[in-house]
Parts: C-alpha cells; sequence; structure tokens
DNA sequence: TATTAGCACTCGTAAAGAGAGAGTGCCAAT
DNA sequence: ATTGGCACTCTCTCTTTACGAGTGCTAATA
C-alpha cells in the first residue's frame, strides 16, 4: 500500500527529527516544526497507523516514535531528499583528499581515515585486488652472494625482494636465472607454478643450487599476497561519542567486532557490483548479527591495477544517511578520478614524468 | 625512609589485591589473605601509615586503599616479584610470533596486534629508523616510456618506483642515468641531496629532460621517508572491558589520544635507550595529559635495519605489571632474536637461501 | 468524514529518603 | 606493640514520590 502524501512527510519529519536528536519524536514537535497545517492531534492518528504500518515503533507506552528499519529503508528509497554538499564540504573533501593522495603511501588505511574524519562515522577501507599474473622478472646482482628480485605484476604493481645466499654464484647465473624466468613464470596464475613446472624450469636453468625454487617461491607468494584484500577501520573512537553506544557493553560488542579483520572481509556483500551507486545497509539487512542495531553505508571505487576499493561508514541506524551517503559518493567518484584506469593522472611531482608509487623491501 | 618489612607486605597485598579485584581494599581482606599473623587492627593502624605516607590513598573516608602512583611505583621498583611465566605462556608467545614473522609483511602493526593479543590491553607498535642513506641505484628499462627506480638503503631496505615518461628514451640513457645516480646520490643521507648537486648531476648525465631531477626527487622522498616513524595501535576495543573505562567520556578521551599516531611519536620519552629493559610509566609520571590516569608498558627490540622497535602497552594504572613486563620482554626478546642484527636468522623457506622480505609498488 | 480540543492515563526519569554493609578511627584492655 | 570493640562515616541500593512528556480516546466541530 502506497502511504499518502501527508504520511510520507510525517514519516519524513519523524527520521529527521530523530537523526537530529537522538530522542523519541512527538507528535508536537512535528506539529510544530514539519509545518503541515494541522494539530498534534491529527499527527497522533497518523503516527498510530504508520506504527501498524511497521514504519515506526515506541519505545514504550508514552514516549514519541521512533523509525523502524523499515521506516529507514523507506526514508532511504523514497523520501529524504539526496543532499547537496555546500561548497565548504566540497571543498574540505577534495582539498582532503588532495592532501593525502599526495604520498600515495598507505593508500588504503589513509582513504579510511579520510572517510571517517570527514562524516565522523567509524569507516573501514577494504580493497579486494583481482587475481594477477607476474608481467616480468628482473633480477639485480648485488655480489657474489646477494641479488634483488624485482617483479612486475599484471596491474604494473612491482614487488622486490632481497635474497642472500649462502654459496658465491657468478653474474652469469643470475642473467641465465633471469631469462628463464621471465620464459617460464610470467603470464601465469598463482595455481600454475606447480612442483612439475618449476622442476622443468630447474633443468632448464641447469640449477642444483635450488635457486630456481626460491624464486617461485617468491613468485607464488607475491602472486598470493596480490590476492589477499586489505582491509582496515579508522576512527573508532568515535563510536563512543554517539549516544547509542552510551553504553560500554554495546560500544565494546561492536568495536571489538570492527577490530577484527576477518569480519570485514564479508561484508558488503556478494554483489558488490562496479555501479558507482552508495549501498545502505540497515539494521538487520546486515548479515552479521553484531551490525543488527547499527547501519552500514559503503561506495566503491575503482582503485586502478584492476582493483576496486570500498569504502564505507559504520553507525548507529540513527545515522545521516543522506549526508554520508553524499560524502561517500564524493569520496568515492574523487578516488576513482585519481587513481581510476581512465582518469586523469594524479598530481605529479614534475608535470613532465609521471611517477607512479612507492613500494620498499626492509632487509637486515 | 625506608619501609619496615611489614609495611611492604602490606603495601604489596594492596597492590596485588586491587590489581586483582579493582576495588579498594580493606584491612581485613589483607589480615586474611595476606597471612601476616596479626589481627586486622594492626593492619589498620599500618595502612593509616601508608596514607601519611603517600602510598596509599582513599577514595572517600570509609573505604578500603588504593594505591597512588608513588605506592605502583615503589611496587613496580621493589616490591613485586618479577614473574616467570608459565611453560604455557611462554609456549604462547613463541607460537604466536611464529606464526606472524613468518610473513613478513606489515611487521610492525602485527606485532602490536600481537602485544595487544598477549597481554590483553590495547598495545602501541612505533618504529623509530635511523637516518639511511642509499648504498646503490639501478635503473630497470621497461620500454621507451617507462623505468623502474631500485634503490637499496644503508639498512639493506630495497624500494622502488615505476617512472613513466611522457617522452621517449633509449636504453643507453637509462644506463647512463644510472651510473650518474651511482656516483652522485649515494651514501649521502638526505640533506645532502642539495639543488646544486642536482645541478651538477644533470650536467654530468647530460641530461635536458629533468630525468635526473625526478630521481633525484625520488630518492629524497624515500631518504625522508626512511626516516619517519610508523607507529601503530591495535586493540584500543580491549580498553572498554576493563572496568576503569566503564565511563565512555573517559575512554572516548584515551582512546581518542591513541588515535591520533602524533601522539605517539613522543610517547616513550627522549632517553629511549637501547637497553633491552621494559620501561613503566605510572599515571602522572607519563607527560601526555591523557595519560595522567593511565600507565604505560614499553619495551624496544632490535628490529635490524639499524633501527630499533618499540612495543608497549597501555592501560589503567591498576595494571597487572608483573606480568606485562615479564610478557613484553619475552617478546621483544624474541623479536631482537629473530630481526635483530647478530641474531640467528629467520626460519627461511629453504634453508639454503635467505630470501630477506618484500616491498611492492603500486602502480596502474 | 476528517479534524480538533480536552482529558485521563501510562510510563520513564529524576530527586529524595531509608536501610544495609563495608570499612575506618580510636579507645581501652592485654 | 597489638588487639577487640564500638561508634561513625560514607557509598550503594532499593523504594518512594513527584513530575512531565506523550499517548489514546472521546466528544465536539467544520
Amino acid at each position: 500500500m502506497e502511504l499518502s502524501e501527508r504520511k510520507k512527510k510525517i514519516l519524513t519529519a519523524v527520521v529527521d527529527e530523530y537523526i537530529r536528536s537522538a530522542e523519541p519524536v512527538g507528535s508536537k514537535t512535528i506539529a510544530e516544526t514539519a509545518g503541515l497545517g494541522c494539530s498534534s492531534a491529527t499527527i497522533r492518528n497518523e503516527l498510530a497507523e504508520l506504527v501498524t504500518l511497521g514504519y515506526l515503533e515506541q519505545p514504550h507506552t508514552s514516549a514519541g516514535r521512533i523509525p523502524t528499519p523499515v521506516g529507514y529503508r523507506m526514508y532511504v528509497n523514497e523520501l529524504m531528499q539526496r543532499q547537496r554538499l555546500s561548497i565548504e564540504e566540497t571543498e574540505e573533501i577534495n582539498s582532503k583528499l588532495g592532501e593525502r593522495l599526495r604520498q600515495l603511501d598507505h593508500l588504503i588505511s589513509d582513504i579510511g581515515s579520510i572517510a571517517s574524519q570527514l562524516t565522523n562515522y567509524p569507516a573501514l577501507a577494504l580493497a579486494a585486488p583481482a587475481p594477477s599474473t607476474i608481467k616480468r622478472f628482473d633480477l639485480i646482482y648485488i655480489d657474489a652472494n646477494t641479488f634483488i628480485i624485482v617483479a612486475m605484476l599484471s596491474g604494473n604493481t612491482v614487488k622486490n625482494k632481497l635474497v642472500h645466499l649462502p654459496v658465491s654464484v657468478g653474474q652469469d647465473v643470475i642473467q641465465r636465472l633471469s631469462s628463464v624466468f621471465n620464459a617460464n613464470f610470467t603470464n601465469v596464475t598463482e595455481d600454475k607454478i606447480s612442483p612439475l613446472v618449476i622442476r622443468a624450469a630447474e633443468r632448464a636453468a641447469d640449477d642444483t643450487m635450488g635457486l630456481v625454487a626460491v624464486i617461485a617461491s617468491f613468485a607464488i607468494e607475491i602472486l598470493t599476497e596480490a590476492q589477499v584484500s586489505e582491509s582496515y577501520v579508522s576512527g573508532a573512537n568515535r563510536l563512543l561519542g554517539l549516544p547509542e553506544f552510551r553504553d560500554p557493553e554495546k560500544a565494546h560488542a561492536l568495536m571489538s567486532f570492527l577490530a577484527d579483520s576477518e569480519h570485514l572481509r564479508g561484508l558488503p556483500g556478494p554483489n558488490m557490483g562496479d555501479e558507482s551507486e552508495v549501498r545502505v545497509l540497515i539494521g538487520p539487512e546486515n548479515v552479521a548479527d553484531e551490525l543488527r542495531d547499527s547501519s552500514v553505508i559503503v561506495a566503491s571505487y575503482d582503485a586502478g591495477d584492476n582493483t576496486r576499493g570500498i569504502i564505507g561508514v559504520v553507525g548507529p541506524t540513527r545515522m545521516d544517511y543522506s549526508k554520508v551517503a553524499a560524502k561517500l559518493s564524493l569520496i568515492a567518484s574523487a578516488l576513482s578520478q585519481r587513481l581510476g584506469g581512465g582518469g586523469t593522472p594524479p598530481p605529479g611531482l614534475n608535470n613532465k614524468l609521471i611517477i607512479k608509487d612507492i613500494g620498499d623491501t626492509h632487509g637486515q
């Protein structure tokens, strides 16, 4: 059944007011603020109906109304006015992003902390990289006992590793190994690197010292690693500022849940489409039990490297959906633009050259 | 003035009991548990003296006693018996560390989360790398528009960066650049790389495209980066399980403090010696106001690369100093052994070869 | 028929009071 | 020096009371 126009207005007013105040909303408040020309008694009748329809509920008999998850859902889908961020807010987001993205290190966690700062809710940031292959190997000869492996992945990610040998090898051996590897282990996914292939390569390289096996295990390692999704939560402490988490039990439960990155992996559900739309999961719509009283808003962006990143925030069901969604959407599209494949390049140190990123290896 | 033997015993009993129960300790409890052969009345007299001496205080006139920071300090310095961890606990620490250190990535933050798990307090992990220089450069030619810079630092850290050029250069140019760099920018600290030196190198390399400047800025960048200390806090949510943080205000204040990594940098004070001793900062001994009601226990370890790492935990002044200190000490020495310069090498994938680490670079 | 005013009723919360219990401080006895 | 005893203090909890916000219902009104 479709709601009457007035019911919609009232529902909207309840949600808006409850989002603002965190207190049950009474009929009188609505009569005064919502500006529909009728008395509180009329509102009361309507409210009673909205309760029986399942959009609102009363914490106890003589309190005001608060929205149910169904009510929020209706609000999010149909009622709320898509917020246009003020120029200041847009400016703030852009400048924060620009600042942080200049140093491209720790990208994912940084993005999370930006989102958290901008929304004032705990934020989560995930990256779900696509399976990748190695495009080319280079071995840098350092001395008779040491060389560096540099591998360039399909997404143009570069990884390196320092290898010490207890035996001496000549520069020629390194060279030969390098070509063997480029011949055998490029453009294959991790599961294709079987002991059989390694054996074959060993023969080809005339390798008696197990060098091939080591480099192969390195290859497997970085390919596996590239598929492990990273996840971060930033600003969990912000929960404690919210009235719904005045109870330390609740705060503890949710924060502990968020602290375990295992839980986050499965969060945004399977159909995380690549549309840049913002998704809202309200209360019980979340699969995780710990989130049944909370809402999650996520947006995804093109992170380059064939990967999509996800940023989101977690908060009480009483969340400023409109504003948060708008902000996340803006952040996501800004990120897509800066990081994504087709977009404009990030501002470089030098406009003649584009430097792509930094990686490091701690040796001893 | 030196405390009498009995006063020491009583003070110890108060601290032990208060650490256990988080409730003010009464004379009767001590008479029963501490097993010195005297009545509660005697204890009361002694307690009263300990209060005037500043070791104990009463929350209110008719409550039991709780230790003051001075009392805790006395306890930590002289009274507490250095805890010997049980075999199970030692085993747990070793196995947890072994597990995590196998994948050597994200080392520092992982160490923090291990420490947090093992102590059940929020843990912080910092790395304070020493200033380093670049030992050698390698430029890997990919195609006419692309190359990878690989730089090996004094601590054998390897960093890399993918550079795209909007102009084509030949392999010979790359080669020449490489030798120019190895001639001019190795074994110097960051502040030595002045525009003057860059200008000189540009002339030497016959560089008209600003390539030298770019690589130089890369050099500056990684050297700067190598000096930026990383810091992580793990398990902040554990605070909420402690009775002293039942009040959300307090929890919020401390967690927000910990969430800001800026604050952590200065934490362990200036004289962070390299002795492997565990340091305890009790309540007001902390410089930061937010920590005036809390205690911090830190240990440092040799992280290889000429760097020392710091792990520590934060908790209420009522902390199990003895056990936490023992655990941190064990963790620190285990880490020193595995990561440190002189120690035994970490378990490799292959006992013939030692692989040193992984780094990565995300390109697009 | 929809709206409104009025009023009794409900329920949660804050303030106030009573009682219990734990623990102290002190005194007199040992 | 130590101890038992006892009055006193203070907090914590439970109950009571009062209040107020908000409702639901009914009867009057447009």
